[in-house]
RNA sequence: GCGGAUGGCCGGAUAACCGCCGCUUCUCUCGAGGUUCGCUUUGGGGGGAGGGGAGGAAAGUCCGGACUCCCUUGAGCAACGGUGCCGGGUAACGCCCGGCGGGGGCAACCCCAGGGAUAGCGCCACAGAGAAGAGACGGCCUUCUAUACGGAGGUCAUGGUGAAACGGUGGGGUAAGAGCCCACCGCGCGACUGGCAACAGAAGCGGCACGGCAAGCCCCACCGGGAGCAAUGCCAAAUAGGGGUUCUACGUGGGGUCUGUUGUGCGCAAGCAUACCGCCCGCAAGGUCGCUCAAGCCUGAGAACCCGGGUUGGCAGCUUGAGCCGUCUGGUAACAGCCGGCCUAGAGGAAUGGUUAUCCACGGCGGGUUUCCCGCUGAGACAGAAUCCGGCUUACAGGCUGUCCGCGUCG
RNA sequence: GGGCGUAUAGCUCAGUGGUAGAGCACUUCGUUGACAUCGAAGGGGUCACAAGUUCGAACCUUGUUACGCCCA
């Protein structure tokens, strides 16, 4: 993606995003895209939170301006996980989860933010590690205007 | 058999399902360029197949290089930093090998920044008479005067100390003593011998003079420019096409040029001749590594510093290299050489994973036919490539294996 | 990834080989009817850790740990 390619392929995309995006990834499934800008994860800090026993989730809409379709994902293990490879299992762990769980649970147009915790994220067992995942997406997704208990279709 | 010393190697294995990152290849699709409309080149996206995907320390960043940029280069000097027994290995090293010296251990073996203290300076607290060219506080001895707590002289055997006290022990000797003399030990110099050398041995000589610290300054020898892949180069986008302060300079010679400008003379004019300026060439001056010398380079506009603005994208560097494995040869060894074979991660907010089963060793509990077997259960050491190599240091569950030493027993 | 620095009392820092200090804070006493201020006295330290050099190390050398700063 060379930047003077950049804008035709941006159109492109545009036009015919429908054809690629949604037929390659069958049904109702969007593509998972990692967050990298530091600015996105502050932005995602400032928003909802939910903490399980094995990690933290932050959630928010994605404002108006900016891309409004995909879901978008970033992880954080900070050096209070533990060493590099401690970091890196938690991370992994974390984004295994997130690749079963959140095709199926996230939002469109959402940014998510996952929080290692030192020693529980890698240790808890895997099932119960998904399950915290779900519940954290509900909670982060309920209640404010979607009224209670809005149903995630 | 028990205890110990030392070197090398490994550092979980297999399978299933679902995933991640490069590479090769096939296919579908979307664009761009060329086109003889057959096709071809190139870029993006989707899918399939094949094959690859963390370490012995990837770590600490403590040394040494490769590579890239910066300073104009070379030599010498100075400054600063480093290294420090000798010889060898190496691209190089503060690393490795072999040897020497000192210390520890019955031994195998281990440890040592291990040059110079007669080049100079400095320091040696407290205690002690005295802490560094020895001198003399107490004491001992002789002598003088008036019997002296006084004067003069001799002397260091003796004096709590201290990390360290100016040779030690014994004998002779003396007024008291003293290497003053003798024996042994220690110490210094050392012909000569062995060794490339460090060094070792040593005839003989010297009556003893020369304390410690250089991981204090220093001296000697050798080495070293600075910064680091977030180096650096290219492409694209965007913004700007900037502002301020300070400093330095306004030479000279010759030749060419009148098809560079201008002036003057001649000519009606085209043009011809000539002068200043400009341009080219040279010289001088100035500048240019902290200093000197040499070479080179720069200088009519230039140099230095400060302020301000934009981007946070892509590509290259990026993995074939002092590379790895094996036979043989040389060498005590480190290592080197010939030949043959192999290609072994290249990500980029950072992949190499998730789950399960069996096996492998380990711990705990229970049971059994108790050198062993079965069942349940728990945790699989230290730790994650980030430009690449050679070392060092530090962390590490457990296991395999070679060589050697001491003790005991048996033959 | 690379480069560099710091660690001493509860806090902020001195201390360049010889019994470890200052200010603030703390405790007690005095002053006051009481408090603040002021005065006096006192307690509190594995000098980050470990080896080495030295007679002797907070200090010199080497390694380790923790914390912090910088880069295009």
């Amino acid at each position: 993606m060379t930047p003077p390619n950049a804008p035709k392929d941006q159109a492109h995309a545009d036009a015919e995003g429908s054809q690629s995006a949604v037929l390659s990834c069958s049904d109702d499934e969007i593509a998972l895209i990692t967050l990298a800008k530091r600015n996105d994860f502050l932005k995602a800090a400032r928003a909802r939170r939910q903490g399980t026993a094995s990690f933290l989730l932050q959630g928010r809409r994605r404002s108006e301006g900016e891309e409004a379709s995909g879901i978008r994902v970033g992880y954080t293990c900070s050096k209070k996980v533990g060493n590099a490879v401690a970091r890196n299992h938690a991370k992994r762990r974390l984004r295994e989860a997130a690749r079963l769980v959140i095709p199926e649970l996230g939002r469109d147009g959402w940014d998510y933010v996952l929080i290692g915790k030192k020693g529980d994220t890698s240790e808890r067992p895997f099932d119960l590690l998904l399950k915290d995942l779900r519940y954290a997406l509900k909670k982060v997704h309920g209640e404010r205007k979607n009224g209670p208990q809005g149903a995630p279709k």
